[in-house]
DNA sequence: TAGATAATTAGCTAATCATCTAAATGATGT
DNA sequence: ACATCATTTAGATGATTAGCTAATTATCTA
């Protein structure tokens, strides 16, 4: 979980889990959408590899990324579990502060 | 928002917020709950306050701290928005991988 | 087998970070 | 005014990080 947040704490690294939320894809095309060098965006998959937030699988010249989002979702909720906050995507916000007092 | 993430990455101030979802605490009373130097901690608190996670109030010698909950709701959310990703505090996940293009 | 292409590793630098001790600030009480 | 207590600031250090270019590895194709 400390290395999710830790992953989760670089912009690009944030943005590139954005992409892969609606499709897989390679490091290349991935590396496109960025400002920076490959060997850079390589890094940047490394820990998010680490992270276990992505998935690596070769195929021929290409490595396809895919977003590993129950990872994710496991370790926000266990911080939200923690803090006592229930995040709900849309409903304007219920008071559930001290909800875990009752 | 960015800042939020970043504050996020340290479990010591992970562990500050979990303390701060009960009640609000002087610098000292939460200092007593880790293993670092004062100084240590009162530069946690200082991110902590950057990313606007907490509220810093002084009372007499003492400043207590409070947790800015829809900070980190905000954050989360929004986070959470872009990825696609829906957080529910139990109900066994829910598949929503590809709800948004629908 | 060469050459091209995709990605990673190696090696470096500059910046940021977490930590410490010592000193400064600020409020309270004698 | 002075001592004390709570906290922060200053200043230093070692570790980690994000970035780069150059070199390497692996795969494909001509």
């Amino acid at each position: 979980m400390n290395k999710v947040f830790k992953a989760l704490s670089d912009p690009t690294r944030r943005h590139v889990l954005q992409l892969l939320r609606d499709k897989p894809m390679s490091a290349g095309e991935l590396a496109e959408h960025f400002a920076v060098s490959k060997p850079t965006m390589s890094a940047h998959f490394a820990v998010l590899r680490e992270a276990d937030l992505v998935d690596a699988t070769k195929d021929g010249k290409s490595v396809i990324y895919r977003l590993r989002l129950s990872v994710l979702e496991d370790a926000l909720l266990a911080f939200t579990g923690a803090i006592g906050l229930e995040l709900k995507p849309d409903e304007t916000h219920t008071n559930n502060k001290e909800t875990h007092n009752d």
